[in-house]
DNA sequence: ATCATGTGTGCACACGATTACACAGATGCA
DNA sequence: TGCATCTGTGTAATCGTGTGCACACATGAT
């Protein structure tokens, strides 16, 4: 009984068991429908007995439902994602929905990546990666019929998304910082020129036009601390900028210890450094970040309810905005 | 063409379209079977043409291979399983596998996820997470027949393992914080009593030994930065120990934190701090920590080597041991 | 011309479940 | 008793592919 690997028992061959047919043994195992107390009880009985359970691949093909859900996000170990794919997933298991990661560096590695998903028919699709084209997504995954996307919103009846406000929250970051004397500003982009990194930055940009100011500096990285250290390093000596945002909080905590480290300068007495997500991480003690922060619980729950919409059938493209509040922390 | 709702379009639809039998559509999507050249590529033209892709579900119902692969994993935002999860998802894609992420903290749930990703008829399982039991997934998962399984070896034809030696890094480091004349030790574990966390104990409580020395204390937190911040206060104020070895890097990152900050205590003078797994957070800058760091390229070739031997069939349960190495950094 | 061999395609069934429909028996009501 | 209604079960079709078998045709050797 336990660890042998014998073939798993069909619906069939239960039913022989059972002395009943396999429409019933199906019946079974569906909550509402229409089948004697007794024979159901006595078909759970046997079927436990056996180790039998329906075959979800079986089902799906029938259903045209497969109860399965793509995950596309950027990287796994980026904790600026994995704090909400690690709701994201609770949430759907809770619901009894599979994730799927797909999860790739590589432009075209990632549309073959999505073609691959939707062989699958998953039921939704959540696009975490800024790295992906809306349009892609939709031309890849047509037959799930709205798809579920963060940040990016594209104007079609199968595009649900998520917006995201920040202007506020930057508005009050930016003022305490020209405030505390800073004048010269850096921005840190994440990636060259992603969608979310762009509304990021003019976020900051509008705060700061609203004062008479501009960014003095760019630089651009790749969401890691390793090149957020590396870029305010020339930020710092070549541009001598005194206030850095960051388009994430890791880099901000590289760029943090470039400017202890490497160039002996303190914050936020020196220099003011910015992240964006709030991070777990950014409450550390050794890192207590300033950042830009989106209330994780908040954004899962709006993820969860477009899906919720979605399997309900709702009809049209749904949107939900979400506003940031800033984290005070001693780096600005 | 582009965004519309269609359904799907079937194989014997397209059969019609492109004037041949739905079986000759199969084997043009099958790379070595028997079919006319020309006829291929016509098909496969009308295919792209009508946004044609077989329907995995329904392939997977007939081969009874569903190319899916279960991990089980404790947390997802977790940076030490996080990097070896992203190399993992990666090399499974690369071969046409699809991860389904299975995460769950409650232990009754995370039996009842593991049998619903059963019913997917996944082809393989790699466990990462400490806290399930062998026995409970080979019971699980008898019909997907061996399992791959990371840690613990069970005596069992359906269990293939990797097997860590931590012992001589262990040691290694062991020499140099008594030869730095430390000697009250502490042991800070991840969860009340895994196997894996006895096994890494292990390794130190025995180098510990070897010089007539033992763990003079014993705190129990659960691999977040907070438990280890907490518990280290207590382990110092109370049990004045000036080492700890953690059970993971996080850990020690928050016990560095407590020494610093509410004791005042700086590394490696007054207190040596040893973590495991070697993160890369690990060798951050502000970090800088020294552990007992394992090859995560390594464990991941390990892991697909695994995988690829259940794939070509090769019978019997299989192990492969990886040693580790001490990462020398500025905590001890 | 005959036969062996090889190539390309269609037919029909299998994979394991769900479900519309039909039907037998029980129950209720007049 | 006669008829309508409801309950519980079986039959058979369906979901979309893959594949063994049969067969038609082309090729090549004798």
């Amino acid at each position: 009984m336990s660890g042998t690997n014998k073939r798993r028992i069909t619906s069939k061959e239960l039913a022989k068991l059972a002395g009943v047919s396999s429409a019933t043994i199906s019946r079974a195992f569906s909550p509402d429908s229409r089948i004697g107390r007794a024979t159901r009880d006595r078909i759970l009985a046997v079927a436990r007995e056996y180790g039998y359970q329906p075959n979800a691949i079986a089902r799906s093909l029938n259903n045209q439902r497969s109860r399965l859900v793509a995950l596309v996000v950027n990287a796994i170990g980026n904790p600026c994602e994995a704090e909400e794919q690690q709701l994201l997933v609770h949430r759907l298991q809770a619901r009894q929905l599979l994730p799927i990661i797909l999860c790739c560096a590589d432009h075209s590695d990632r549309l073959q990546l999505m073609r691959l998903a939707s062989t699958y028919q998953v039921d939704h699709v959540v696009i975490f990666s800024d790295m992906v084209s809306m349009q892609d997504a939709v031309d890849i995954f047509h037959t799930t019929k709205p798809i579920i996307v963060s940040f990016e919103p594209l104007e079609n009846e199968n595009v649900s998304s998520i917006r995201i406000d920040g202007s506020a929250a930057a508005d009050a970051i930016i003022d305490k910082i020209v405030r505390d004397g800073k004048k010269r500003f850096a921005y840190l982009s994440g990636t060259n020129s992603s969608w979310i990194d762009k509304l990021r930055r003019s976020w900051f940009a509008e705060a700061l036009a609203k004062r008479g100011l501009a960014f003095e500096a760019q630089a651009f990285g790749d969401y890691s601390y390793d090149s957020g250290f590396k870029e305010a390093v020339l930020l710092l000596h070549r541009d001598k900028v005194d206030a850095i945002i960051s388009g994430n909080d890791v880099m901000a905590i590289g760029a943090r210890d470039a400017a202890r480290r490497v160039l002996g300068r303190n914050t936020p007495g020196d220099i003011a450094i910015i992240g964006q997500d709030g991070i777990a991480m950014a409450a550390w003690d050794c890192n207590d970040l300033t950042t830009l922060s989106l209330d994780h619980v908040a954004f899962i729950d709006a993820v969860v309810e477009l899906i919720e919409r979605h399997d309900a059938g709702i009809e049209g493209p749904h949107s939900i905005t979400l506003t940031c509040t800033p984290r005070w922390g001693s780096t600005a």
